[in-house]
DNA sequence: GAGTGGTCTAGACCACTGA
DNA sequence: CAGTGGTCTAGACCACTCA
C-alpha cells in the first residue's frame, strides 16, 4: 500500500506541477488562497508529507508564501528591479525619499512590424502596443524605457491609459510570468539617447534588454537605457549558479 | 519520542549546515564522497527522511550531486562565466574549436595599498597577488582582465606563475566559494583600455566585477572589460528572483 | 481554541547501477 | 546482487496565530 507508483512522475512533483499550472495560468491570481495541506491530501489521496514536499518546493522558489494558521498563498511577483538590483551610484538617498516621476513619451497600437516581432518573438501582424518613456528620479532622468507588449497576452493593457503608470508596475500586478530573460550590453548613447537622458553623445551606457514570457506566451519585451557609469547592476550569486536555462 | 526538539536549528538544517561547513571549508574537496544516509542516520540518530531533507536540498542548491548506488558526492563548482553567461554577438562560432589564448601582463605579489584594500575588502597591508592579463579569442582581444587574490586566503597563489594558466580558472579548481557578488557597468574605454583591446578610446565597454568569498573570507576580486557591443550577458530568472544578499 | 504549517518518525517498496 | 538514493506512508507533537 505504498507508492502506487503512477509510473510518470512522482506524485509529489505530479501535484506540484499542477498547482504551478494553476498559478501560472492566472487561474489563481496573487493574494490567492492555495487549498490546506489537509484538503489537497483529500484531493489525491496521498499522506500529508508527499503533499507538502510539493508545497515546500513551491515555497523555495517563491512561488506561494505560508504562514501558519493562515495558509498558504500564491506569492506576488518581486519587483522587475529586484530581480536585478539596480543602483544608482550617485544618489545613494535612495533609501530615503527619492522623488520619482514617469514620463511617457509615445504609446502606440499597432501590427507587429518585423523589428517589434523579432524583439517580442511573435509572429509579425500580431497586435502590439508600444510605449517609449522616461524615469526620472529627484528630478534628473534616470532611465530611458522602449517597451512592447504583446497585446494577445494582455488584451487589458489596449484599454489601459499608461500616462501616469509605469507599464512594468501595472504588468507585474496584472500579469504573472514564468521566465524572463536578461540581456546586458554597453552602448555608446546615439543623438537620441543623448537627448533624452540629458547626457553627452557617446557616453558609455547600460542597456538592458528584458524578456518576460508567461509559459511559452510572450508578455512584454523592455529595453532599458541606463546613462552612463551613474549606475551599475548587482548580482549575488551561490556555487550552484542560479541562472537558469 | 517523537522531534528531540533542539530548541535550536530544526534537524535537517543542523545536518545542512554541518555538511555544507564541511564543504566550505575545503575539509571535504570537489569529489569527496559524502556519507550515505544509513550512515547519517547513524551519525545524527535521527530518521533517514530528516537526512534525507538536508541532502536533498545541498544537491538542490547544486553544492552536491548524488547518485544511486553510487552515493553523493561534493559537486565541482561550476565554472565563473556560466555564472553570468558571457556571450560574444560576433563569434559566435563559439561552439567550434574557437582557439584561445591567456596573456599574462603583469604580476606582482604586494602588501595591499589603499586601493587594493578597498577592492578586496580587506585590511590595508594584507598580501595580495595582483595579477593583469588579456584574454583572446580567434586572435582578437576578448577582455582585459585585473585581478587581486587574498594571499592569506589563497597561500599557494604566490608559488604559483599565471603566465599560461588564467587565473580564474586555477581558482575554481583550487579553492571552494561560498558567494559571489557581481557588479555591472558601462564605461566609456580609456587610453589604456583602448590599447589593451584595440578599440577605439570612447568606445563603451562592458564591465563585470566580481568578488568571491568563501564565508566572511575575500578570495579574488576581479575586474572584467568587455569591449564595446560586441559582448554582452546574458542572466535568466523565474518569478522568485535568485540574486540573493 | 482550533486550524494551519513545521518538523519528525520508523518503517516500506522500488529503480538504478557499480562491482 | 547488494548498496544507494527516490519516493511514499500514516501517523505524531509542536508553535504559531487568527478569530
Amino acid at each position: 500500500m505504498t507508492a502506487p507508483a503512477p509510473k510518470e512522475l512522482p506524485r509529489y512533483a505530479a501535484i506540484r506541477r499542477d498547482l504551478e499550472s494553476a498559478i501560472l495560468s492566472g487561474r489563481w491570481p496573487p493574494g490567492h488562497k492555495i487549498p490546506s495541506e489537509h484538503a489537497l491530501v483529500a484531493r489525491y489521496g496521498c499522506a500529508r508529507m508527499t503533499v507538502n514536499k510539493a508545497l515546500s518546493a513551491l515555497a523555495a522558489s517563491g512561488l506561494i508564501v505560508r504562514h501558519r494558521r493562515a495558509g498558504s498563498f500564491v506569492a506576488t511577483p518581486s519587483t522587475e528591479e529586484s530581480i536585478l538590483e539596480i543602483h544608482d551610484i550617485a544618489g545613494e538617498a535612495q533609501g530615503a525619499g527619492k522623488p520619482y516621476r514617469f514620463e511617457l513619451r509615445a504609446r502606440a497600437v499597432r501590427k507587429a512590424t518585423a523589428t517589434d516581432a523579432a524583439r517580442l518573438q511573435v509572429k509579425a501582424g500580431t497586435a502590439v502596443l508600444a510605449l517609449s518613456s522616461i524615469h526620472h528620479v529627484a528630478g534628473a532622468p534616470y532611465a530611458a524605457e522602449d517597451r512592447l507588449v504583446n497585446l494577445a497576452g494582455v488584451p487589458d493593457a489596449r484599454a489601459m491609459d499608461f500616462s501616469d503608470t509605469p507599464p512594468g508596475s501595472w504588468l507585474l500586478e496584472k500579469m504573472p510570468w514564468s521566465r524572463a530573460r536578461h540581456r546586458i550590453s554597453a552602448i555608446n548613447a546615439d543623438a537620441a539617447i543623448a537627448r533624452s537622458l540629458k547626457i553627452a553623445r557617446g557616453t558609455a551606457c547600460l542597456m538592458v534588454e528584458r524578456e518576460t514570457w508567461l509559459q511559452d506566451l510572450p508578455i512584454t519585451q523592455v529595453r532599458l537605457i541606463y546613462p552612463g557609469e551613474r549606475h551599475h547592476l548587482l548580482a549575488y550569486f551561490s556555487p550552484a549558479g542560479r541562472s537558469r536555462r
